[in-house]
DNA sequence: TACCCTTGTCTTTTT
DNA sequence: GACAAGGGTA
């Protein structure tokens, strides 16, 4: 029980008290983990059997890790805990319980990108607008209609969705949403948030199964509970309904998914739920020095929704945190990159124990290319996932189609390819005819000498004797041998490895890396099961955070992923508002604080030390725009921060004009432009017009592009701008503040 | 049917 | 600037 020694008082309570509902709530730094962890060994060690806890967590990763601290703490016998995420829990009970639900246990899990696809098809049956019906739209609706549990039955009936839908003009969700689920459902396949409904459904309908799982899962315990939707908190309020053993942690502050149908107010709900409830709150922060920690309850203060709660630490005071300006994107990078640099040589922090942190992927990339040139190792965390490269998914859909030959998406891809001249019109045909009689896609094409004859017959029976060829394979063989039985007989690895172009190469390589890593799965000793289900199961719930850590890298990721972990020092970057807070979040109050909890997760990251940078120029959608710091910055009580300029582009002060005589735009002409462009072709002194006076058909010229016509003006909030189609170097569009243009002709 | 070019859309975050 | 979709051509 030595366990227990390390623990303050209400760490301490949190672990011995093990019966009946409790919530932690947790802030930052506290400990949770380490309570979560405690509490679980701690039960075993009085005689609760590990089959019988389930625990919860958001990423794979997080259980993982946990699972391997328990085992530390009690040994082997902790290895039979029922411990994933939400989607993996139940996509196992799922299979297991499918035919309850009229689905097949080997029925495919759908992913974003699969969902997108089959609403394309819907929205474009149904000859919809698809200006107005993105998928991306369209998918938000069906989610979150299934994180409230509104089936598409009740979903017509429901005003509330309803109106919503017909004041954004978009009247037909409902109709959308229903055709989706029927074809999810030919296609046994379930998306992500299925996983969650059909369990629902499953307790909901089939009492005995529901109370199967609850004499199972005598103890449900759920991390980052602030982080469930409607759909999970039913589940679990289900599963513990019997034994009433349930033990959430959560820090509402930290509530930053409610994009994805997170509900705070399970919070609340849970009060109500349980009113025998023990709640118990961990404020010592043991993370972070005190600097950060009230710097980031300084920012939090902003929020008007929030629970009671102060958090604070005996650490030391620390340094103050650092804010960075830099003239542009690409100077930020530079400056982050050297600050690192300094971190790790003069500090010596340990690589591993730094973090740059951003709001979107897509600023990875200026970051990767400036530590590059200062050879820091870094590793860089989502952005595409391996399994969403377009060659892998190719070869997993084929996997998947001959593990369930309804999948009508995993069916689209593979069918042409590699090419076998059966094209669109041919595929739309099997479908028509498939409908008309009432058929799954594979009933048609396993049997096509009945509906089609000629050349469509003779290759697509081609097509089909393969898939049989491989679905006979499964029977016996382990993944990896049917994996690469397939990958030979469909024609894939030739195909690839016969394109030697450098991308080619690449995917090639790709390909092999996936083919290693089913056999890594094969040969694991302690996988019981080797069969290819078992493996796409495994591999339809991995996410892009879930990757191995390298050593002596530094960490690039988003703010979403960077929850749960700590780093020493914490670059935070692109500062600005629009970008964090991000423009699409400024419109009520509920998403700004949303964004404000997301910077409240940044900052508690770091134990040591927080850097803040922005920059003044920056680079998106292809073009530059000024950017202004983010008001977050000035919500941290200004004792907290030292405001610093970047030495090396600290020339950008508001009165100078940067526009475009900063480097980036050097960098991106010509090797040859910067002799040309200021070479003007006549030798009349450069005066600047009035940009007034600027108007389409204008030929004008530029100290560095040259001469150009204006093609277009446009006004973009106060700024207007001119799209200049230079001779020498294309195209560019010039913010008329700050760039000198000479009309040379009218 | 396949390929090339142009055009339009996009960047919020993820299971 | 990146990528998918659409249109036109062989």
């Amino acid at each position: 029980m030595d366990y227990l020694e390390g623990l303050n008082p209400p760490q301490r309570e949190a672990v011995v008290n093990m019966e009946g509902p409790m919530m932690i709530i947790a802030g930052a730094g506290s400990g949770k983990t380490r309570v979560l962890t405690y509490k679980i060994a701690h039960l075993i060690a009085n005689g609760i059997e590990p089959f019988n806890i389930l625990s919860l967590t958001f990423t794979n990763k997080a259980s993982r890790e946990m699972k391997e601290r328990i085992v530390d703490v009690v040994g082997d016998e902790a290895k039979n805990l029922w411990m994933g995420t939400f989607h993996s829990v139940f996509a196992k009970i799922l299979r297991f319980e499918a035919d309850k639900l009229g689905y097949q246990s080997n029925f495919t899990i759908y992913d974003s990108e699969d969902a997108k696809s089959v609403i394309k098809g819907v929205v474009k049956d149904y000859k919809l607008d698809d200006k107005l019906y993105k998928p991306n739209v369209v998918l938000s609706r069906i989610s979150s209609a299934k994180n409230n549990l509104i089936s598409w039955r009740s979903y017509e009936a429901n005003n509330d969705m309803r109106l919503e839908d017909e004041a954004q003009g978009r009247p037909k969700i409902f109709e959308i949403y229903k055709e989706y689920a029927i074809r999810c459902f030919r296609a046994n396949a379930m998306d992500f948030d299925d996983l969650l409904f059909n369990t629902n459904v499953l307790f909901h309908q089939h009492l005995d199964v529901l109370n199967k799982y609850q004499h199972k899962f005598k103890f449900v315990m759920i991390d980052e509970f602030q982080d469930t939707n409607i759909s999970q908190y039913y589940i679990t309020r289900k599963l513990a309904a019997k034994n009433r053993n349930i033990c959430v942690v959560g820090d509402d502050a930290q509530s930053i998914y409610a994009f994805r149908g997170a509900n705070i107010q399970n919070i609340l709900n849970f009060e109500k739920d349980y009113p025998e409830l023990k709640v118990i709150k961990l404020e010592q922060n043991y993370r972070s020095t005190q600097t950060i920690v009230e710097a980031a309850n300084s920012v939090i203060k902003h929020n008007k929704n929030q629970l009671e709660k102060s958090t604070f630490t005996q650490n030391g005071i620390g340094d103050r945190i650092e804010v960075i300006r830099s003239g542009s994107d690409l100077d930020e990078a530079k400056a982050v990159a050297q600050s690192i640099q300094t971190a790790i040589m003069r500090d010596r922090i340990n690589p591993q124990d730094i973090a740059i942190l951003y709001r979107t992927n897509s600023q990875s990339r200026a970051l990767e290319e400036a530590l590059v040139k200062l050879s820091i190792k870094a590793q860089i965390f989502g952005g595409l996932s391996f399994y969403q490269r377009k060659e892998i998914k190719d070869m997993i859909a084929y996997l998947k189609f001959v593990t369930n030959p309804k999948d009508e998406e995993a069916f689209k891809r593979v069918i042409n390819y590699p090419k076998r001249g059966i094209g669109p019109t041919t595929v739309n045909n099997l479908f028509v005819k498939a409908a008309e009689n009432k058929l799954g896609i594979w009933d048609v094409v396993s049997n096509i000498r009945r509906f089609f004859g000629g050349r469509i017959a003779t290759q697509v029976e081609n097509f089909a004797n393969m898939i049989k060829v491989f679905q006979m394979q499964t029977e016996q063989k382990n993944a990896f041998e049917v994996a690469s039985f397939i990958a030979k007989g469909s024609g894939i690895l030739r195909e690839l490895y016969e394109d030697k172009s450098p991308e080619g190469k690449n995917r090639y390589d790709n390909l092999q890396e996936l083919l290693n890593g089913i056999q890594g799965f094969a040969d694991d000793p302690s996988k019981e099961d080797k069969k290819l289900g078992t493996y796409l199961e495994e591999i339809s719930l991995i996410t892009s955070s879930e990757k191995e850590d390298m050593s002596d890298a530094i960490t690039l990721m988003t703010i979403h992923m960077s929850k749960g972990l700590e780093f020493d020092y914490c670059y935070i970057v692109g500062m600005e508002e629009n970008l964090f807070p991000s423009q699409m979040m400024l419109e009520t109050r509920e998403d700004l604080e949303e964004e404000r909890r997301l910077f409240y997760v940044a900052i508690t990251r770091a134990k040591i030390k927080v850097f803040l940078t922005y920059a003044l120029q920056r680079y998106r959608f292809g073009k530059q725009i000024s950017c202004e710091p983010s008001r977050f910055i000035d919500e941290i009580a200004p004792q907290y921060i030292s405001m610093k300029r970047n030495s090396i582009s600290d020339d950008l002060g508001p009165g100078n004009t940067p526009g475009f005589s900063n480097y980036r735009s050097l960098r991106q002409a010509p090797s040859n432009f910067i002799k040309k462009a200021v070479k003007p072709k006549d030798d009349r002194p450069f005066v600047p017009s009035k940009a007034e006076d600027l108007s389409v058909g204008h030929i004008v010229r530029h100290m560095k592009f040259g001469d150009g016509k204006v093609v277009k003006i446009s006004e973009e909030g106060l700024d207007k701008r001119a799209d200049i189609s230079f001779e020498e170097v294309g195209k560019k569009t010039l913010i008329l503040t700050f760039a000198k243009l000479m009309i040379i002709e009218d």
